[in-house]
DNA sequence: TTTCTGTACTAATCA
DNA sequence: AGTACAGAAA
């Protein structure tokens, strides 16, 4: 019991709550991550619950894993039995089993986003509307608030109130494209990520022996960033419990920042009706940042009229003064805060890990990669273009959710002719009509390919199906990484892949290469009990943004959007391009609604900081590779001016931005899953390649002078070192690391290399 | 059927 | 700046 005497009185209080439901109204920084860490240890430890009999819902996967780490150094490894994790993964779980229930195959395939837009663009296409109006953005946004809301395309169809506003909003046939998404996705035997909630509803609802089986086994129910649940969620955790009424849930009103995913801070207003017998907790001391930055936040935040009462207050020392930098532009806004940056570690021994850049977009991490990358400073990015949607491993990770379930309409049309096998878009086009008229799957169809089309293209679609019919049988009797490893071979996109000897080539084979590792050590790790292609799939589609990898973390500075710094925290945290139309959004400008949102975003930023925030925004930006005029955000105004310390161009020191550029170190992007296994993407960096162009007068010299340890000049990659040189017979080759693109192996037979004294 | 090339269009946030 | 698509040429 000794870890309650780390709580405050209210936090305590909140632990200590017994039985029935509760809400938990936390601050930022309010330790409230502790609270339900400790509450899950003292149900085990002192009331004897049942790990198996606790159910606790966070945000993402690696909020879950460290609490889990937590609460097992109270209760030991009974804690590795509580069910725990995202929505969508204990969702994905539960449906794994219960599945057929549903008409669905328990080894279901996943559709991320990229699925369901491309799928959602072949029927347009098909239905002969025109994709300019029907866009597949649009499209899909408009089915996935009708799921969160609990709508199938049936009831969609029938409502005359959604009907009207379709034609209002010139998208009539709205109704008729769902009707067909989901009737496609139910053959090919796939969910998106709404139908993971809307299938664990129609469960619940549907089969009242499931949801006996559920309500008895969670017992206790908690839910972290309540805040931030949309419809179904709210409507399938109160399902789950209606009978034991052990409700606890955690969140902040003023957190709220995921309104275009269906969150409704209505929730939380809801949870109060549906529980009279609610205790409230309230966790107001901030125990997080600076006073400063805790009073500045709240001079933000009253700005909104939506809100619960709180005041949010700090023992904390009042702190330095929050730092506003102009820029004349993104690349100038780069650099100062990369400078600064740079400083903070020279002058103050703050080291990089603790600094974090977070910024609206995820396009302005540009201007900022390459300032770091200039000075020398290693970073990581969180989110963005990440490993898994790269266009090569989505090809084999197509192969290898097409030999787990070959009625995936989605991964059959990305391979079928890749690598080029002859079967062009006409013949697949011919056997989607057979796969309509017939109510058969694109899969069934492949398999009497005789029967429909005739010629030699029938012989190569034959030729393809034998070919993953024999991945099926390999599959069955191996684990994930031989069956992987198999079908990369067999099906030739290794060899595809490896002929390609162009930079963005070798990056692209390198990248499969780090799939096929990942793989392993996903078979590798000992306390996996599956081992199959399926359990693989499955755990790397609900990976989230911010499931990150710890162990590479040191010396990096973290740069992310501020949806996934949520939860986080840092020492110095530098919130950039604060400029109107940007942040806030343009698109978030039109409702008072969205602007709120936009500013409790805004709150979210700067309350991510400890000691020192620093504020910045640029005079101009390019977009759509153009220069626009920006002008400083609104919420910079909103932020009590006393708390701030408007720094002005001239006080910067000029030492900083005249000195020589450093050789780049770091900057690689990171993805990575809690299971232990990590991936690294191979930056494909183009744009820099191009970036450097020699001088007119560049002449290269005898690539038989060259020797290791030289200092060259190349035409495309600039300035570097010969790292190694490699003398095979035919194909001379150096490993050179560049100053701005790191290293890189060259043919000299081909590279053009000027030696530089 | 594939590959090349020019053009048109686009970037908000996430599971 | 990057890319996705359409149309022409091979």
């Amino acid at each position: 019991m000794d870890y309650l005497t780390t709580l405050n009185p209210e936090q305590r209080e909140a632990v200590l709550h017994n039985e029935g439901p509760a809400m938990i109204i936390a601050g930022a920084g309010s330790g409230k991550t502790r609270v339900l860490t400790v509450r899950i240890a003292h149900l085990i430890d002192y009331h004897r619950v049942d790990p198996f009999n606790i159910l606790t819902l966070t945000f993402t996967n690696k909020a879950a894993k460290e609490m889990r780490q937590r609460i097992e150094t109270v209760v030991g490894t009974e804690a590795r039995n509580i069910w725990m994790g995202t929505f969508h993964s204990v969702f994905a779980k539960i449906l794994r089993v219960e599945a057929p229930l549903l008409g669905y195959p328990s080894n279901f395939t996943i559709y991320d986003t990229d699925d369901a837009k491309s799928l959602l663009k072949n029927i347009v296409k098909e239905k002969n509307l025109d994709s300019k109006v029907y866009k597949p953005n649009v499209v899909l946004n408009r089915i996935s608030a009708a799921k969160n809301r609990l709508i199938d395309a049936k009831q969609y169809k029938k409502d005359a109130t959604i009907a009207s506003y379709d034609v209002k909003s010139r998208l009539p046939e709205l109704a008729n494209i769902y009707l067909k998404y989901e009737e496609r996705c139910f053959k090919a035997g796939a969910m998106d990520f709404d139908d993971l909630l809307f299938n664990t509803y129609k469960l619940l609802s549907k089969h009242p022996d499931a949801l006996n089986k559920y309500q008895s086994k969670f017992r206790y129910i908690l839910v972290d960033e309540y805040q931030d649940t949309n419809f179904a969620q709210y409507v399938i955790v109160k399902k789950l419990a209606a009978r034991n009424r052990n409700i606890v849930v955690v969140g902040d009103d003023a957190q709220s920042i995921y309104a275009f995913r269906g969150a409704d801070i209505q929730n939380i207003l809801n949870f109060e009706k549906d529980y009279p017998e609610l205790r409230v907790y309230k966790l107001e001391q901030n125990y997080r940042s600076t006073n400063t930055i805790v009073q500045a936040s709240s001079s933000i935040i009253k700005h909104n009229r939506a809100q619960l009462p709180k005041s949010i207050w700090t023992d904390n020392d009042e702190g330095k003064l929050i730092d506003v930098i102009r820029a004349t532009s993104d690349n100038e806004e780069g650099k100062l805060v990369a400078h600064s940056i740079y400083e903070n570690k020279l002058n103050h021994q703050i080291s990089y890990e603790d600094q974090a850049i977070l910024y609206r977009t995820n396009s302005q991490s540009r201007a900022m990669e390459e300032s770091l990358r200039k000075l020398g400073i290693g970073y990581r990015i969180v989110g963005g273009m990440s490993f898994y949607q790269r266009k090569e491993i989505k090809d084999l990770l197509a192969y290898l959710r097409l030999t787990v379930n070959p009625n995936d309409e989605q991964a059959l049309r990305r391979v079928i002719n890749y690598p080029k096998r002859g079967i062009g878009d006409t013949s697949v086009g011919k056997l989607l009509i057979a796969s309509d008229e017939t109510g058969q799957t694109l899969w069934d169809i492949v398999l009497k390919v005789k029967g429909y089309l005739g010629g030699s293209v029938a012989g190569k679609i034959d030729g393809f199906a034998t070919m993953i019919r024999s991945f099926m049988i390999f599959g069955q009797k191996n684990d994930a990484y031989d069956t992987a490893m198999h079908i990369a071979k067999t099906s030739g996109v290794l060899r595809d892949l490896s002929s390609d000897k162009t930079i963005e080539g070798v990056a692209r084979y390198e990248n499969l290469n780090e799939l096929l590792n990942g793989i392993k050590q996903f078979v590798d790790d000992q306390e996996r009990e599956e081992k199959d292609l399926g359990s693989f799939l499955q755990e790397i589609a609900l990976l989230t943004n911010a499931d990150e990898d710890e162990e590479d973390d040191r010396e990096k500075v973290t740069m992310m959007t501020i949806h996934s710094a949520k939860g986080l925290e840092f020492k110095n945290v530098y919130v950039c391009g604060l400029e109107e139309d940007l942040f806030p959004s343009a698109m978030m400008l039109s409702s008072r609604e969205d602007l709120e949102e936009e500013r409790r975003l805004f709150y979210v930023a700067i309350t991510r900081a400890e000691d020192q925030l620093t504020l910045s925004y640029a005079t101009s930006r390019y977009r759509y590779g153009r220069l626009f005029n920006c002008s400083p955000s609104r919420f910079l105004e909103e932020i009590d001016s006393s708390y701030l310390n408007v720094k002005k161009p001239k006080e910067r020191s000029s030492i900083f931005l005249e000195r020589k550029e450093k050789p780049a170190i770091g900057g690689e992007k990171i993805t990575s899953k809690e299971g232990g296994f990590r991936l690294k993407a191979k930056p494909i960096r183009k744009t820099f390649a191009k970036k450097y162009t020699a001088p007119p007068d560049f002449k290269p010299d005898d690539p038989g002078l060259l020797e290791e340890g030289m200092r060259v000049e190349h035409s495309k990659f600039g300035f570097g070192v010969i790292s190694k040189i490699d003398n095979a017979p035919n194909s001379k080759k150096a490993i050179v690391t560049f100053d701005e693109v790191g290293e890189k192996t060259l043919l000299l037979s081909f590279a053009k290399l000027k030696i530089h004294s």
